[in-house]
DNA sequence: CTAGGTGCAAAAGGTTTGCGGTTAA
DNA sequence: TTAACCGCAAACCTTTTGCACCTAG
């Protein structure tokens, strides 16, 4: 097998990449199981590594294509902590990155929605966000 | 004059740096009074262009040891959105982002106490956060 | 005088691209 | 069949570094 997906996950790949007028191939499919399997927001050379014990051949250039055209289907979202090579995550809902000093490792931070509106609200007049990012950068226990 | 810093900048440039035990130089002075002039969150690049009019030999690399220098005296804010250049912002207070999907531009936007204690409030227990990055994007008017 | 800073050029590091061969539909 | 995709290598772009010369203290 040359990727682990549910058929759930199969589907919904499947779907959004026709949906985009994209092929689906064993590539993609391996990078997306990927990224769902360990949510530990790995790095494009984290990927390469992880995909190559399916697809001992894939490149890291076709890494990072198939993780862009994942991030431009909105199923996978791209995550950057300052100059830092990105990180890949599969938490489509919103949520905010917690990155402690000590390990490196980065933690998804849920918010309901009466956080984002008061995010929101910081917001003056005539200005209107699309998107936002939230990042932390401490200690955790 | 190879600088427009006024006396009260001046001290606190001299100051920070002694501070860390690094010199004063012109190239220091000179880039700190680019960033301070127009607070229009200057890439690296734009800052050499700038400082070149008063010190046409100053050189990028320099430019960028100085930036790093003035980051580091905590005098100067860098900024990043996604893998985009970095960007420098002498606004030392707390504060988020917006950027503007039209223009490009980047506005910061004002944080009081109470918007910043409910970012902090979206933290689980057992984290603690010593920095944080607020940015949005999207539309202004 | 001398440790630290500058300018230059080269290297580094992450990411993107061009191209010839391969493959999904 | 054929447009899209892959693998490879080279290019790209921002940022950092090594080194010889210069300069602030």
């Amino acid at each position: 097998m040359s990727s682990n997906l549910t058929k759930k996950q199969k589907i919904s790949l499947n779907t959004a990449l026709s949906q985009n007028g994209l092929r689906s191939t064993k590539q993609r499919s391996s990078v997306y199981s990927v990224i769902l399997a360990k949510t530990d927001h790995p790095t494009a050379d984290d990927v390469l590594t992880r995909v190559r014990k399916n697809l001992p051949t894939i490149s890291l250039a076709t890494v990072y294509n198939c993780l862009e055209t994942l991030v431009d289907c909105g199923l996978v979202r791209q995550v950057n902590f300052d100059r830092a090579p990105s990180r890949f995550c599969p938490n489509l809902r919103p949520h905010a990155h917690f990155k402690c000093k000590q390990s490196g490792d980065i933690f998804d931070i849920a918010l309901d929605t009466k956080s984002i509106e008061s995010l929101h609200a910081v917001l003056p007049e005539g200005f209107s966000a699309e998107n936002f990012e939230l990042s932390f950068v401490g200690n955790s226990l």
